[in-house]
DNA sequence: TCCTGATTAGACCGACCGGTCTATATAGTG
DNA sequence: CACTATATAGACCGGTCGGTCTAATCAGGA
């Protein structure tokens, strides 16, 4: 039984699986679940198709589940980041929307969330991918509230500001892709942020100056 | 020539080139461009390929840009009559978010936001549908400035706000479709509303109690 | 070394894609 | 009525889709 292959691959380059689905996860985000073909993906990870439906037997859907989860991952290590980076939740919501600007802007306006486009494809079909999509979106949201709350906000507003914090970056996304702006998403989580600070709070859960 | 054609057609039903318009608006909202194919579009229009082909030479992306800019038209209607019978942004903001959360769960959350999935697909890429979601999204973030100004809130406050909530209600959308809870957008809206509520703002343009 | 299971490789499949084309029907006008 | 532009009707096209299958290759243990 040789087919552990996470711990660094012979020569620097990926295993088959891992190249599958980062090169997955990429197209999808550019263009959507329908709008990129196995073959695309194929050439884009240098695979042949027999790989594909040997690490992924259930095929383009199994594919995206891989792909989708190894983004929220990621997205949520980002958000995680931020706010340790900022030291509060209003500067984590800004520093998250300017690192999501920035990547947007970098890629040509390509790469926005990686999340959203197959959420919206996917929405109210019974396929997989759907409950996957809605699993990520309450990670990312948990973690806003959890930064919220540890911030001193209260329960209810710290539940209302993350869905709200969430939505408007998400949306912002979306309009700054279509009109190739990516300060629109720095502008929204700024609003956001500026909103968190005027807040009421029990008490800030972190240490040190006050 | 006899091709007006706007006028009530014969019977009740509308004529082909509005069925499939419609018919293609509906499948587009619910699951993206690339995911309608056209014999879909067709058989709910109940039309010929002909007709498509006569109606809209240009084929798929014709009709893609006539069924946007119909939803784009409605929708900004829409957020018109909130303004009317809300009388302020404010509860413009919160009627509007509850009519589109209201439509979402009637149609058991296939029905989000009708420019949204096509955006995302289509961001980036330099297909002419860019620019026919690209102006959509302006014109709505213009008529929520014009009516944050109407209501004294100053220039850049006013643009800011605009900005927030289309993204907040257009991000909502996405995670309560994900998550099949319309409540997520009343929530987003509810909090905008609020906002806008504690702006300051020189004077009233309204007439009415004060 | 040989053997064995993991993996790669890509030909091949039926289905469906968007688009083109010809033929027919329909309605308005002289 | 005949004539003509409009509109309907759907067969047909090459290409691509996701998925299946068999064969070759590879790596590691006995």
């Amino acid at each position: 039984m040789a087919h552990i292959e996470s711990p660094m691959r012979e020569r620097d380059r990926p295993g088959t699986r891992e190249r599958l689905v980062r090169a997955a996860a990429r197209l999808f985000q550019e263009r959507g679940y329908g709008g990129v073909g196995l073959s695309e993906i194929l050439s884009l990870a240098d695979a042949p198709k027999g790989s594909l439906y040997h690490h992924f037997p259930e095929g383009k859907t199994q594919l995206a589940r891989a792909a989708l989860e190894m983004a929220g991952d990621r997205l949520e290590a980002s958000l995680a980041q931020a706010r340790e980076a900022g030291g509060d939740a209003a500067n984590m919501v800004e520093g998250f929307a300017g690192l999501l600007a920035g990547w947007l802007e970098a890629s040509n306006f390509t790469q926005g969330c990686p999340v959203a486009t197959i959420a919206l494809e996917q929405a109210g079909q019974p396929g997989e991918l759907t409950d996957t999509v809605a699993a990520i979106f309450r990670r990312w949201r948990e973690t806003l509230r959890l930064s919220l709350l540890g911030d001193g906000i209260a329960q209810e507003r710290a539940d209302a500001l993350a869905n709200l914090a969430l939505s408007a970056i998400e949306g912002a996304l979306i309009l700054a892709r279509a009109e190739r702006n990516g300060d629109l998403v720095r502008r929204a989580a700024g609003e956001i942020a500026a909103l968190i600070r005027t807040e009421p709070r029990a008490q800030a859960a972190q240490p040190g100056l006050s």
